[in-house]
DNA sequence: CTGACAATGCGACTTTTGTCACAGACAGAA
DNA sequence: TTCTGTCTGTGACAAAAGTCGCATTGTCAG
């Protein structure tokens, strides 16, 4: 089932499209649907196919060999994934699996990348999604290299408490420590600290936030 | 001091452009030589410029609160750096210093930008570039948080083998530590472990390989 | 209301990593 | 050769992270 024109302009990434331009990628672009938890694409797979995000939430992440996960990054609508595989025609460096029942564009390898080269304004925004993703793996690593477990922590909840937007599905301490890379029992463990330092308070389904300079402090070290 | 076309077509990032670009480029780039350990940017400065490395290496790292450091990557002739802030305005997201005596052509922010605007050719180098990058981070970072120093050190090993080609200089215990996200001691030890085992031998100043296949198991854990 | 399953809270313990201190080895400059 | 700074080897500890086991608390479907 492919996607309409009017859609499509909706994605940031086809925003700086002209009218007649969607009009041709329009037909190649298949929506799908996965529910929560469904496996959307497995690392180390050829690459088959780029995917944009019209709703819901997705979960970038790479496994070890003991099934420890390490989330890269959760995406949201208007973001796009597996774009690094199709572009050097490697294996995918990493799983996505829906984090909540999600909606996604789909547009196959060599289409995509025929229109790359056709469309120099969607190149220009996928080098700005690459810029973007970029700084911040380059953040993640300095942080699992150089930061304790207590400070990405504090980290975490200062960036949740930001984008106070929408909270689509509770996070678990088990998913904190993926995103971290540690264990759960850490992320308990911490956050009880936390609650010791009187930085938060642990209240049944919600982190509150009581000293967000001393959280800042916490989140240096 | 400006650089000719001639020496511009021989960057790989150039190589793809006609004569007369290459003629237009060519005024805008400088050319720059940095003595061993000189700092070339710091992080969090406001971006100015992109730099090609025309001749030796370039060390890209982050610095930790407490002096520790996490090298990124280390770049060699045909590398480019410093693209993500100037691409996306924000601060040096990492620092870079020469790691031996490096010559680089460097082109000023807003001309850089110009260039990639005009020269899809060259905007599809740097997002190949990207590719590249983002798919060392992402290793990286599973590096760092799924495997132990041991295993990324019998992955640094066995990748500095296969590589054999050139080693501009002696790479200490202090680089292993900087480049694996741990301290000198620590390598110190797992090097010695290592040669306790029969996989390595310690040599003066090099380190062989005897066994390749328990180094590459030694790897994956 | 009630299982069943997921998520949490801990405590005890092990392993891994990092810190400190200092001695020896080595390389290159004077 | 001698000196000097850099690199390495090592032991004793300290701290951080990870493992295991199990009890408790929630949630949600039926």
């Amino acid at each position: 089932m492919t996607v309409s024109a009017e859609f499509l302009r909706k994605l940031p990434f086809f925003s700086a499209l002209g009218e007649d331009e969607l009009g041709e990628i329009a037909p190649h672009v298949r929506e799908r649907t996965f529910g929560r938890r469904e496996v959307i694409l497995l690392e180390g797979q050829a690459p088959q196919a780029v995917y944009f995000i019209v709703r819901g939430q997705v979960r970038i992440y790479r496994l070890s060999p003991e099934g420890r996960e390490q989330v890269l990054k959760r995406l949201g609508p208007g973001g796009i994934f597996n774009t690094v595989p199709l572009l050097d025609g490697r294996p995918n460096p990493s799983s996505a699996t829906a984090w909540t029942e999600v909606t996604v564009y789909v547009i196959e390898r060599d289409r995509f990348r025929q229109m790359l080269r056709r469309y120099p304004a969607l190149a220009g925004a996928v080098l700005a999604d690459f810029a973007a993703k970029l700084r911040h793996t380059t953040a993640l690593i300095e942080d699992l290299s150089l930061r304790t477990v207590g400070a990405r922590l504090a980290k975490l909840l200062l960036s949740q408490a930001a984008k106070e937007t929408e909270i689509p599905r509770r996070v678990t301490q088990q998913e904190m420590a993926a995103q971290l890379g540690t264990v759960r029992e850490m992320i308990g463990r911490a956050l009880a600290e936390l609650e010791r330092e009187g930085l938060i308070r642990l209240e049944r389904h919600r982190i509150v936030i009581v000293d967000r300079g001393g959280l800042e402090v916490k989140a240096l070290l």
